[in-house]
DNA sequence: AAAAAATTTGGAAGCGTTACCAATTATATA
DNA sequence: TATATAATTGGTAACGCTTCCAAATTTTTT
């Protein structure tokens, strides 16, 4: 690989008026940077980026933190996320930061470290894997960061969630609206705290209308497809009688409709069921999903903007609010 | 942030001992180990990467290029490529190397470029976005690299891919086994090689059962949910007689199913299915999907697997065969 | 044409690490 | 105990770049 000095030598020039024509900054004749630009090309120089770090102190690198890496949005959403760094030259280092397989409690925390000296100029956690603990410990050492579809009070202002309690109060309020007096649920991931949120925003609606939820409608699940289908045969095993259920994604949403049809109920004319996150899916179920919109490729793009502006001084405008969008299609029926 | 530096001289050893206790490679005595140890966890120590790579040449970073990062199993596979790095202590640099929304010819390999710059001691290519000819380029001078779903027979051994062309021909032949004569089909995109490759495969077991398929019979699809919609829809119209649809992938026959569905035919009485794939929604379409297996995941597994070998001289054990397999599920009606 | 000011230039210092070598210390052998 | 051998150690050079400063060159002003 050719450096710098092999450019310096061949354009004829010094070391540092190769950098200036480079980096492009400070002033260099037009002669110069010609024959710079030439050995450049001649020897298909690239600057090491190693050393170039060494001396800046910037890496031009954002991490992403994550162990949602698994979902069905996130492929979407780091596209999203890889798109903006590369219009700013950026580039993105990602990590799962596997929690899981490990007794070592600081298996996160070590991760994250990992990340940093890896060289990062900031880092997006995404989700809800890494805890308040951990961010607050993080956050004094290493202050560029900011929170995906997580939040955490201190730093509200470097966080990019969503209302997801007044989501789930909306989803169970659109329910009762279209004469739903009998719901049941498979819930979203109770470990995770929008899985809570949503439910919790559901059962709050379902209070305020005088409506009680028993126990047996509810059935915990994690937003699997294979939870939807195992949720939806419990709830027929325990023979209830319910006309509506609201599911804790779409995924599990569309299994429960396949599962329904597979039994011999009509969707929604014996059943309504309805989503959360307005999946890619959503549109293609029979009949179409009714969901809740979750804009995570607008809270992805916000924080990514965000961090950039952090790091790098730019200013590029940053949305702070994601309103809550519900998204009406078949698969509810009105019984009023 | 500290530096080997400060470590030396509060443990009170040489910088050499520091960096030897931090590679653990040459011998240390235990008296030095602790002292060195325990200064680390002082200052919270971590080694610059950036110095270090600049003296080794190895950046610990294995870099992702591809421009599938969107489609359905891709955050899957990231995960599994991702977990492998890790148990290795190495990193993941991704890029989706956008191509499309610029002029520039070279775009491909800039972006490659900017990927080695960057620091990568490899790269696994994904996907067939990048051109035979990119790739013998870039090989030339950065040997270390990797196609995943791709075959370019110049590097068979750094390929990993899946033989589309006989799984289409398994697809095809397993209708005929089934009685059905009268087949349509939303293909995969023609665009990309496999998906060619399989509709391929597929229109000659046809010609080996001495069935000819009606162009009208062909909707040339993309993957995607609203193509199987659309594809579906185009057929009735155009009022054919089929007793059978194979579908570019599972996303498109999820569609598909639920469309036929909603159009009053029953799947597998009236029209039977076949995917794709095997997707995470294979098993929970109604009925669920039969489908041709395509092991992305061991497929990732072994690329990762060869380039570790190559970047760190390691000697894992490399996979290169990716057996088709049938998985028969309820959505093909036999017809004799 | 000379002096002053502005522009451009070359190259040394320093970034934090590893690799190496010579020097030191500890251990084994005679 | 003296010597040979092995283990451990400290510190310098080198990695390739940017930043800086002083020197050289060009341009402007007088």
């Amino acid at each position: 690989m050719a450096t710098i000095i092999d450019v310096a030598k061949l354009a004829g020039v010094g070391i540092g008026s190769v950098s200036r024509v480079i980096n492009g900054k400070d002033s260099v004749s037009d002669k110069t940077r010609l024959k710079v630009n030439k050995a450049i090309k001649t020897l298909n120089y690239k600057p090491n980026q190693s050393a170039r770090s060494l001396v800046s102190k910037k890496f031009n690198t954002i991490g992403i933190w994550g162990t949602e890496l698994a979902g069905t949005f996130n492929s979407q959403t780091l596209r999203v996320i890889d798109h903006e760094l590369i219009t700013h030259q950026k580039h993105c280092l990602v990590t799962n930061g596997d929690i899981s397989n490990s007794e070592n409690p600081n298996l996160a925390i070590d991760s994250v470290n990992d990340l940093i000296s890896k060289g990062c100029d900031g880092i997006i956690f995404w989700g809800t894997d890494v805890t308040h603990f951990d961010i607050a410990y993080i956050e004094k050492y290493f202050p560029n960061i900011v929170l995906l579809n997580n939040r955490i009070e201190k730093f509200d202002h470097k966080c990019f969630y969503f209302n997801h309690y007044k989501a789930g109060y909306i989803a169970g309020q659109y329910l009762v609206d279209n004469g739903h007096k009998s719901i049941a649920c498979i819930t979203g991931d109770f470990q995770t705290e929008d899985g809570r949120k949503r439910h919790e925003g559901f059962l709050d609606s379902m209070k305020d209308n005088n409506i009680t939820v028993p126990s047996e409608f509810i059935i915990e699940g994690d937003y699997s497809f294979i939870k939807g289908q195992e949720g939806v045969m419990t709830l027929l095993k325990r023979n209830l009688d319910f006309t509506a259920l609201f599911c804790g994604n779409d995924q599990s949403a569309m299994s429960a409709i396949a599962t329904l049809t597979g039994n011999g109920f009509n969707v929604p004319d014996d059943i309504s069921v309805f989503g959360y996150d307005d999946n890619d899916i959503a549109p293609f179920t029979s009949p179409p999903l009714s969901t809740i919109r979750v804009p995570f490729d607008d809270m992805a793009l916000a924080a990514v903007k965000y961090l950039l502006n952090t790091c790098y001084d730019l200013q590029l405008s940053v949305e702070h609010n994601f309103p809550v969008e519900l998204i009406e299609r078949k698969s509810v029926r009105n019984l009023t």
